[in-house]
DNA sequence: TTTAGGG
DNA sequence: CCCTAAA
């Protein structure tokens, strides 16, 4: 079934104070400041600006907090070892029973596992807990997350208290062009509805992440950098896990790659990726895509699409089919991409030229965050009642005073079969959304209606300062396009990489990226281009052109930005563009080089399992991470016995603390010594036959 | 399909 | 990461 739906998130940090905030992490990015204050931020500024609170609220909370926290956690954490991991083998949540694992989770995990506190902890002669104990901690996010009718009390700080409004329908369907999107999604619509298994959601509460272990001592998703501030010695070497639940949310919601830290986002990945999927089969065949309607725009597509006016199913199974393959295949992504994603893996603050440096330097202000970020207001957990909320700008000195209350977050395809259970479901969605929060976002501002390109402008220039413009503000939240490449493929599925969610597909129709619904003169859909930033690679420079594929049903759209003509022919033509020269080669995969947290995951199991058994570290630790195989996990322990080996200094990449390396080269040595051992007495056996 | 290794 | 031989 193929369920659409759309959530709301509600922010709670943008309140007005949020504006010093914002004026902190541009000058973490070595924004002027004094831009700021002299009304002379540019459009750009302000994206970042919001984007850079977005990023913060979400991912600092759990890290400052912390502190304190840390020894009770470890002891809990003690404790659980001791009373017995069993009750906490957490290990696949396959049925709806997710809840209660949650529970334990919660209770129980305050402490993420703080396993291994030496060498001894996971190897074989231990028992077998080690292994799962550490995976435990679940996230109770996805809760919290959605929360927002349960329990809005709780919610504190969260920074997204997800609302889970899901709002059926097609009615996000926008007709953008020559874009195929809608009838597809028509189609989609019916089959399902004929089709046994198709099912639309309604609702979404209590998704259970029960599933995805948090793993490893609840490093959180954050930074690495953060990982070496001085709390990490707190419980042996690991990091504290902040593990509040309501902290978790933070964590997940950053995670982005888990398909992958694909994207250039590391941290943010980690969370996802490691979420341990029950081993059902029904899971496995979830697949979630993100389309964008300008894939769809392709060629190929469209013919199918015209041609069979019938067969719903077949047009549709078939650009799955393909995106499956193609992501089998690690997406095609154009050597263009490829470097913009390389790009984006690096901080760069450019001017703002292009959404990545943006984005990135956002993320990269997260390291300050758990000082910088504000707290949120009191807490109490506003959720998505908020929604709806005005931005408020207020003259003042000057200074635009905005207020985001939430923003919506573009429809998600998801398709799953009718066999899943409900837990898995809620993982698929807890996915999707992971993989569009964590994915990297990128923020769209729009007023009236109309979305302003041009980042360089002023805010006075635009008329964002106006007062009489400041009603017709709006935000969205697009889609990360250097994380997303777009797939040559027309019913291709962008990868969101973010976490893990390879296979995600959020369909996001250009128009409906997220948006901040908070003003009232904004209609809920306008117009947003989303992932239309895919295309867009080819242009880095430009604002983004593609970018704008803006709804002409809307009305507002139909305004200021002449986008249609623009994005259409865009989409129509790259895409052709790199069909006919990736054609049908198998692209290489795209690198996603292991986090700390998958190291550690990966470390562990070996520990566990030893070094031949790849399938079952596969399953094991690695189970949900689609994009790695066990032949992968092979070749990075082959690459981190090298690594260990080697002195520091001619390391490179993210840097695996020392303390992994040295696991590695034990559980490398007490393998090699096993299999050593085996053969000796085989060998005599053998001798002796002879 | 999995392992194991070289590239 | 890829490619493959071998199991």
């Amino acid at each position: 079934m193929v369920l659409q739906k759309r959530l709301d998130y509600g922010f709670n940090g943008y309140q007005v104070p949020a504006m010093p905030r914002a004026t902190r992490s541009a000058r973490r990015r070595g924004t002027v400041r004094k831009r700021v204050e002299e009304n002379q931020m540019c459009a750009f500024d302000l994206l970042a600006t919001v984007a850079g609170n977005l990023l913060l609220e979400k991912q600092s909370t759990p890290i400052s907090s912390n502190t304190s926290n840390q020894k009770d956690k470890c002891s809990i954490v003690n404790q659980d070892e001791q009373d017995g991991n069993k009750t906490l083998k957490v290990e696949p949540c396959d049925q709806g029973s997710c809840e209660r694992n949650f529970f334990v989770s919660e209770n129980v995990s305050h402490a993420p596992n703080v396993n291994h506190s030496s060498k001894e902890s996971s190897f074989p002669q231990n028992d077998d807990h080690s292994g799962f104990t550490s995976i435990m901690t679940t996230s109770n996010c996805s809760e919290r997350l959605v929360a927002k009718n349960s329990d809005n009390g709780k919610i504190k700080n969260e920074v997204g208290s997800f609302c889970s409004q899901i709002e059926e329908g097609l009615s996000m369907y926008r007709e953008s062009g020559g874009c195929k999107l809608e009838g597809e999604a028509k189609t989609l619509v019916k089959d399902e509805s004929n089709s046994t298994g198709k099912v639309l959601i309604g609702t979404v509460a209590d998704m259970c992440s029960s599933e995805y272990p948090a793993h490893f001592k609840g490093k959180p998703p954050a930074m690495p950098s953060s990982d070496s501030s001085p709390k990490a010695p707190l419980c042996g070497d690991h990091v504290p896990q902040s593990l509040l639940p309501s902290h978790r949310d933070n964590v997940k919601v950053v995670s982005r790659d888990d398909d992958e830290n694909s994207s250039g986002c590391t941290h943010p990945s980690t969370t996802t990726r490691y979420f341990k999927r029950a081993p059902r089969i029904g899971d496995r065949r979830i697949r979630k895509i993100l389309a964008s309607k300008h894939w769809k725009v392709g060629s190929k597509f469209k013919d199918e699409t015209l041609s069979n006016p019938d067969g719903f199913i077949k047009p549709i199974y078939r650009s799955r089919k393909d995106c499956y393959k193609r992501q089998r295949a690690q997406m095609n992504v154009p050597f263009k991409k490829r470097k913009l994603f390389n790009h984006s893996t690096v901080w760069t603050s450019d001017g703002g030229t292009n959404n990545h440096g943006f984005f990135n330097s956002t993320e990269k202000g997260i390291g300050d965050a758990s000082e910088s970020c504000p707290k949120l207001q009191g807490g109490t957990g506003t959720s998505c009642s908020v929604a709806g909320q005005h931005t408020s700008f207020q003259r003042r000195d000057s200074h635009v005073k905005l207020r985001i209350k939430s923003f919506r977050v573009p429809e998600l395809f998801i398709e799953i079969p009718e066999t899943a259970t409900v837990g898995s479901l809620k993982r698929t969605v807890m996915e999707a959304v992971t993989a569009i929060l964590g994915g990297g976002l990128h923020i769209g501002v729009l007023l009236k209606g109309n979305k302003v390109r041009d980042d360089n402008i002023t805010l006075l220039q635009s008329g964002i300062s106006h007062d009489n413009q400041l009603d017709a503000l709006g935000f969205t939240l697009e889609p990360n396009p250097s994380q997303s490449p777009p797939p040559l493929c027309s019913g291709d599925s962008p990868h969101l990489l973010p976490g893990d969610a390879p296979q995600l597909l959020a369909r996001s129709p250009p128009n409906q990226d997220i948006v901040d619904h908070a003003n009232a003169n904004v209609p809920p859909e306008p117009h947003v281009a989303s992932l239309g930033n895919l295309v867009e690679s080819d242009h880095d420079s430009a604002p983004s052109p593609t970018e704008t594929s803006v709804d002409k049903s809307t009305t507002d759209s139909k305004a200021l930005v002449p986008v249609p003509a623009i994005s259409v022919e865009a989409l129509s033509v790259v895409p052709a563009l790199r069909k006919s020269k990736r054609s049908e080669i198998a692209q290489r995969r795209i690198r996603r080089p292991f986090s700390v947290s998958e190291v550690e995951a990966l470390v562990q199991a070996v520990e566990k399992l030893g070094t031949g058994r790849w399938r079952d570290v596969k399953l094991r630790a690695f189970d949900n991470a689609k994009h790695r195989t066990y032949v992968d996990l092979k070749d990075k322990w082959k690459t981190l016995v090298h690594t260990a080996r080697i002195s520091p200094q001619q390391r490179r990449g993210e840097p695996v603390p020392q303390e992994l390396l040295d696991r590695v080269l034990c559980a490398h040595a007490y393998w090699s010594q096993q299999q050593a051992k085996q053969q000796l007495k085989q060998q005599p056996e053998t001798c002796l036959l002879l």
